[in-house]
RNA sequence: CGCGGGGUGGAGCAGCGGCAGCUCGCGUGGCUCAUAACCACGAGGUCGCAGGUUCGAGUCCUGCCCCCGCAACCA
């Protein structure tokens, strides 16, 4: 039996889940049901990034403490995941024991890539943080909040020998054992690569960032939170001893957005080849999703909450839109309207309406019995290439083509003709195929909308109809 | 000269050298098994602008315009 790893990115825990991440789950949702369906052994991790400077003043002004207050997040991510029926089998957080003493052994095995030095930064003492040249020069060299010069100050950090490995991390990209889809996502990074690599700092000194990882032998530092988080992939399996991590490793597939980028295809190659370890298979890069065609922010005051849809319109058309209505490869917009337009016409109309009218023929003139189902015919070559390739929106095309094809082919075969000429043999036989192609439709659906799979399979599978309680997709309830 | 993505009928997208295509929306017709659903046909595009290459260009090249992201210590 294959092992199949799939990872999310884990997000952090300064705001609530939104739409995003929502999607990201979905990525990688379907990536392990398909992979599970197949027979493969699966490992779904996901979870939450709690560590870092930002958490600590997010408590601060809500007057708890750092961990109560990454406790209230990060349920709410693992509500999340229950909500969007994601299958995950993993939900790791960063301030898990398990995870921060398997972090000081990465950063131990790392020992020889690591070394202490200086950052030299342009710094706001008001805003007690480090700017990049480019903002100090668009400022004038002048903080506009605090309305005070910035200043240049050093800092002595830990760094990590990421300008080493640039090379071979390209070498892996490029010979495709480190894929990196979509190809301009891949090339993207490659261009950065082969600019070169800095090292970068991996740590901070503890006095101004108390909430993180203390750095193995150093009292005075604890480690940078995004070294750190990436850790996640590797600690989550139980590195290095785990049989788990034996098994799994490397990741079949690593599903993340385009912000970060830099973080999962040079920093964390790097380290992974600085421990010695095998690159993760594919790295899948996604967009982002904004709303009624703008950035999704909380200025705009547009952020909509994943609970919001679903509840209106239940967890498998949210599946729905955002699986195939978002390209799979580029950015997307959400927005009622086509969420409406998607749910009415493609999940009520051409789906809903072919189980109903398929099992409503079969228990009005069968009596419920279908006979011999004939195995599924269609071509799924399309699909599967689709879904290897990420391309979820492609996948469901072709299913919706199928669903089409069912609908068009009703028409022509016209059953209720073949009712009233009492040609009972041909009935039987065209609707049987009927319910052998919803068959085929619900086992193409299962990576994608599980539920209505299942009540599909439940519909037809033993051979008698067994109505469902109620339509898939019913459209009255929508509009409440 | 910072980097990248994009501009194709009302909307969302595909096509990336050989008669401009798909879904939604719109119009007309058909059907009645079905969630007023389904099926067929039709209207609608100077493919961002200007040059060039070619027998032939959304499709290749050059320049320009417009939109959207990202710009290394911020996790």
């Amino acid at each position: 039996m294959s092992k199949y790893y799939v990872t999310t990115s884990i997000p952090y825990v300064n705001a609530d889940p939104h739409i995003g991440f929502a999607m990201e789950l979905l990525y990688a949702d379907v990536l392990a049901r398909a992979a599970r369906q197949r027979g493969d052994d699966v490992i779904f991790s996901t979870g939450t990034d709690e560590h870092g400077g930002k958490i600590a003043e997010k408590a601060a002004e809500l007057k708890l403490t750092p961990k109560a207050y990454s406790d209230q997040i990060s349920a709410k991510f693992a509500e999340l995941t229950e909500e969007l029926n994601i299958s995950n089998d993993r939900f790791i957080r960063t301030t898990d024991k398990g995870h921060e003493q398997r972090a000081q052994v990465v950063w131990k095995a790392l020992k020889k890539d690591i070394y202490k030095g200086k950052y030299t930064g342009w710094y706001c003492t008001g805003e007690e943080t480090f700017f990049t040249e480019t903002e100090v020069k668009a400022n004038n060299g002048v903080c506009p909040y605090h309305e005070r010069p910035y200043e240049q100050i050093e800092e002595e950090n830990y760094f990590f020998k990421l300008s080493a490995y640039g090379p071979k991390i390209q070498a892996a990209i490029e010979s495709g054992e480190f894929e990196i889809v979509p190809e301009t996502r891949r090339n993207e990074i490659l261009a950065v690569i082969k600019k070169g690599l800095d090292d970068i700092s991996v740590s901070r000194p503890k006095d101004k960032i108390s909430w993180g990882i203390p750095v193995p032998g150093d009292s005075k530092q604890v480690m940078y939170v995004w070294f750190e988080a990436l850790l996640n992939y590797i600690t989550v399996l139980g590195y290095p001893e785990y049989k788990d991590f034996k098994e799994f490793w490397p990741a079949s597939a690593q599903v993340i957005g385009k912000d970060i980028i830099r973080f999962h295809a040079a920093i964390w190659p790097a380290i992974l080849l600085g421990l010695g370890l095998p690159l993760p298979k594919q790295l899948y890069v996604h967009g982002f999703i904004t709303v009624e065609g703008k950035k999704i922010s909380k200025s705009l005051g547009n952020v909509i909450a994943p609970k919001e849809i679903i509840d209106k319109y239940g967890v498998d058309a949210f599946r729905y839109f955002f699986l195939r209505h978002i390209p799979s490869y580029e950015d997307g917009d959400f927005s009622w309207e086509r969420l409406t337009a998607a749910y009415n016409n493609e999940l009520a109309n051409e789906l809903g309406n072919a189980v109903s009218r398929t099992a409503a023929m079969i228990t009005k003139y069968q009596n419920g019995l279908i006979g011999d189902i004939p195995e599924a015919e269609h071509d799924v070559a399309q699909y599967e290439e689709a879904l290897a390739a990420c391309r979820f929106d492609r996948a469901l095309d072709e299913v919706w083509e199928q669903t089409r094809g069912l609908n068009q082919y009703i028409d022509e075969e016209k059953p209720w003709e073949l009712a009233k000429a009492k040609d009972d043999d041909h009935l039987r036989e065209v609707l049987a195929y009927q319910a052998g192609a919803l068959l085929q439709i619900a086992e193409l659906l299962v990576p994608f909308l599980p539920d209505t799979a299942a009540k599909i399979q439940g519909v037809f599978k033993e051979g008698i109809v067994r109505p469902l309680d109620g339509t898939l997709f019913p459209k009255e309830d929508a509009d409440k």
